[in-house]
DNA sequence: TCTTTTTTTGAAATATATTATCATTATCGC
DNA sequence: GCGATAATGATAATATATTTCAAAAAAAGA
């Protein structure tokens, strides 16, 4: 796979360390650096949206078509991801998983029900607050997630 | 089908009360009164559990083998329910959505992930908050959905 | 570098969850 | 009861996700 060029959008110091971080991950469970694991991490990194396994293996196709990358790869790449912590995921409404990028800052969701828009937002007063719940109740709490469904501005206008 | 004994466990007043509103609901969208609709309302009722389509479908076939059930109906309902937010649904992890009757009291979830049991909360401190960001960020505020993930006391001992 | 071992890959098959189609049956106002 | 309309169950179809497996690639070692 030499022949293939990366052609990466943009190389930040963060992202490198995200991606020297993975590498020592693969290495510590005896996993395998490949291209295709690089290009998918690459992509959730450049990507704002909270991305479909589906909507992720497009793009990669698109940007990458001489790769020719497997959906069963995708989906695979992401549980790896998501099991090592690097990206999280994100299931509400109807149907499919969404994932991100982990690495940005602990955030909630407000979610639009007209237009599917998604706005991120942290309140430390709900998160201690939810860690004093779980042990009020003996729970060992792991981690959460949280949804508020509305209306956005602009489809209010319609 | 009027040979069938529905046979019901319970009928509270309370019950009572949430099939006669069922009922109008009905009858102000054009839809008609079934025993599938009767059944399933009342399935939820007298569960404690969330119940996933399948799990109710099951149920049903047991309790009502003559009703001969649809597992499409089950759905049908369900999402009838959920829309006329009799119900609501909880969606986290991988598989499948689980559904609860909507009339008791709004509340939010802490779930185990080892042993999957779910125990219920509610805290006015956090519900409050829920609406000031909410109007904050310009979104009218129409629901909302919070699990907290962990481990349970009983699953922390083994 | 070449060789060997081990892991990963893409394609296809399979599994699972949910929805759509449609002929038949039930509900409900008259 | 009659007729209009809606709902049902069986089944097919779709969408999502996982498994299987032979071929390819990556890392380790010589
Ligand atoms: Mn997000
Ligand atoms: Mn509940
Ligand atoms: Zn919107
Ligand atoms: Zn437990």
């Amino acid at each position: 796979m030499s022949e293939i060029s990366t052609n990466f959008t943009e190389r930040t110091i963060e992202y490198e360390q995200l991606l020297l971080d993975f590498k020592v991950l693969l290495k510590n469970n005896n996993l395998k650096f490949t291209i295709q694991r690089e290009v998918i991490l690459e992509c959730l990194y450049n990507s704002d949206e909270h991305l479909t396994p589906e909507s992720l293996h497009n793009i990669l196709q698109n940007k990458y078509p001489d790769l020719k990358i497997g959906i069963a790869t995708v989906y695979r790449t992401l549980s790896l991801l998501e099991d090592s912590k690097i990206v999280t995921s994100l299931s509400f409404g109807a149907q499919g998983k969404k994932y991100e990028l982990g690495a940005k800052d602990h955030h909630d969701h407000l979610i639009c029900t007209e237009c599917g828009d998604i706005t991120e937002f942290v309140d430390d007063q709900i998160e201690k607050k939810q860690h004093q719940i779980a042990d009020k109740l003996g729970f060992k709490m792991l981690d959460h997630s949280m949804q508020i469904y509305g209306i956005c501005q602009s489809c209010q206008q319609k």
